[in-house]
DNA sequence: CTAGGGTTAG
């Protein structure tokens, strides 16, 4: 019986069952009763309930029972309290492999790898679920770097690689956008024999689509025999980044003919494929299905993206009404929707209003700032921007410094705006200025609205130069030999300039051209990019 | 066979 609701669906069922076993006169709880009261309430995640079944524990003195120890490290984490995780862990006179690990897992799970790390070096034996816990432990914590350096340690320690750890590198490399060492996992997957899971299929889709190869990453989405949620979703998600919107509802009629049915994540990716080509109405439809037909509650990410759909397509009437009309409160998704919306069509009155509401929700919010100047410097309103800009330093709100990766040889390199301090600068300052040379003589002429201040338009364009995409540009051209192409993974929107520029480079030097950006993906070939410079 | 630690999509 016990068996049975630790299965079951509803874990407030199974904790009332429990409960009754707890203070049943006839019935003596046991260890295996205790151990699935902890996991329960971890998944209920409710605190007064937690407190009340540790001390049951201890009342019962269960508390030595290694199952029970692991499960209550565990649950104080889900619910937030790390402090009694540890406390609970330091008190244990003898910990075990799985305590150990568990306790790892915690730390890591609450934002502490540092700690993490500190209790996994001074493990005295480490299992491959122990590496996994700390790998995955860092790539949760967006460290997909320290990651990889550990599945190194891991290899030279000689432990057995199993398909968790390949899920979790796989998601290192997706973070970083790192395609060489993606593709060196599949490999490496293929010559160990390592078992193809749905998890792991799907990590790899993930990977490939998001580090540029759409089509390896549907080549894997075709031969995978099962496919999960997780999978088509995926997919989806792959298709709609990279322009391919069609394509993506095309997927997702399939994959509804095939009973699977849609989640919340599912329709994030149905509406920005629809957004991603224009398809107005087509994602509205989707939009009320959820509830409609699928019993799902729309989140403020799906209201997000209506506004974004709306928006985009120049319907801004559309896109503030349904803002208006949303049930619950706009988040700064929708009102950063609109805001982008208006510097897309030209709306200043709008812009300005969209911008002021996402300053009340976040007041640090630097894309707020940074997008209105931007409306403010494509109408020239110098004024405007300085004060956007004294505004920004009034309230201490600092933009996010743009970054760019690019990977050469398997190795990732990391450049910042106007960075100069990577070992091979000088020859990418000679190659900067050898790019501009060539784009004037294509009769290129700087596009220096997007430059946040109001400078002179000859630092302009020397700041636009520096600006974190081109540098890396820059150095995938003289560092990747002819024919290969250049992929960047950048951690904000592209730049208006960045994108002309490198739509010319694209064809002065017939080189593909990749570039992730936060939202979406552009591959720029011969003077043209991907996304119709609707993005 | 049967309880515990790790792993995928916005």
């Amino acid at each position: 019986m016990i068996r049975a609701h630790s299965k079951s669906p509803s874990p407030q069922r199974s904790f009332h069952f429990y409960n009754q076993i707890l203070h049943s006169q006839n019935l003596s709880p046991d260890n295996y009763t205790f151990n699935f009261l902890v996991r329960t309430c971890t998944q209920i995640s409710s605190p007064e309930t937690g407190l009340s079944i540790h001390a049951a524990v201890i009342k019962h003195g269960f508390e030595t029972d290694p199952h029970v120890q692991s499960g209550l490290i565990h649950m104080y984490a889900e619910l937030g309290f790390l402090d009694s995780s540890l406390s609970i862990f330091l008190k244990l006179p003898d910990p075990d492999l799985v305590s150990q690990t568990a306790m790892v897992s915690a730390c890591a799970k609450s934002g502490e790898v540092d700690i993490a790390r500190e209790l996994f070096d001074k493990m005295p034996f480490r299992d491959p679920i122990a590496w996994n816990a700390m790998i995955s432990g860092y790539t949760q914590s967006g460290r997909s770097r320290e990651a990889l350096r550990l599945f190194h340690l891991m290899q030279i320690d000689g432990v057995k690689v199993n398909e968790g750890t390949m899920v979790s590198v796989l998601s290192a490399c997706t973070h970083l956008g790192a395609l060489d060492q993606g593709r060196w996992v599949h490999v490496y997957i293929e010559r160990n024999n390592i078992r193809m899971t749905v998890t792991l299929g799907t990590a790899l889709i993930d990977m490939y689509a998001k580090c540029g190869n759409l089509g390896k990453a549907m080549e894997v989405f075709w031969r995978m025999r099962e496919k999960n949620v997780y999978t088509w979703t995926s997919a989806m998600n792959g298709l709609a980044m990279n322009g391919a919107g069609k394509e993506c509802l095309e997927l997702f009629d399939l994959m509804k003919q095939e009973g699977v049915p849609p989640n919340e994540v599912t329709f994030v990716s149905v509406l920005r494929g629809c957004s991603v080509v224009g398809l107005v109405e087509e994602g509205r439809e989707h939009f009320d299905s959820m509830s409609i037909v699928y019993g799902l509650e729309p989140r403020l990410e799906h209201y997000g993206c209506v506004v974004d759909l709306y928006g985009r397509a120049g319907r801004l009437e559309d896109a503030i009404n349904f803002i208006n009309s949303m049930p619950i409160k706009p988040h700064a998704g929708a009102w950063g929707a609109l805001l982008n919306a208006c510097k897309i069509h030209g709306n200043l009155k709008l812009g300005e209003f969209a911008s002021r509401e996402l300053v009340e929700l976040e007041l640090k919010n630097d894309g707020a700032y940074v997008v209105l100047s931007n409306i403010y410097a494509d109408s020239r309103n110098w004024d405007e921007v300085s004060n956007v800009r004294k505004l920004m330093k009034n309230e201490g709100v600092k933009k996010v410094p743009g970054c760019s990766v690019i990977e050469v040889n398997g190795e990732v390199h990391e450049f910042f705006v106007g960075d100069k301090t990577h070992p091979r600068y000088s020859e990418i300052e000679v190659k900067l200025g050898e790019i501009s040379r060539r784009l004037r003589l294509s009769g290129y002429v700087a596009n220096t609205n997007p430059v946040l201040f109001d400078i002179e338009e000859e630092e302009k364009e020397d700041a636009l130069c520096r600006h974190s995409e081109k540098v890396a540009i820059a150095f995938g051209l003289i560092s990747l030999d002819e024919g290969i192409p250049i992929r960047i993974v950048k951690n904000l929107r592209v730049c208006g300039d960045c994108h002309d520029v490198t739509k010319i480079i694209s064809k002065v030097y017939n080189r593909e051209i990749i570039v992730r950006d936060r939202n979406r993906f552009h591959h720029f070939k011969n003077g043209d990019c991907s996304c119709r410079d609707y993005w």
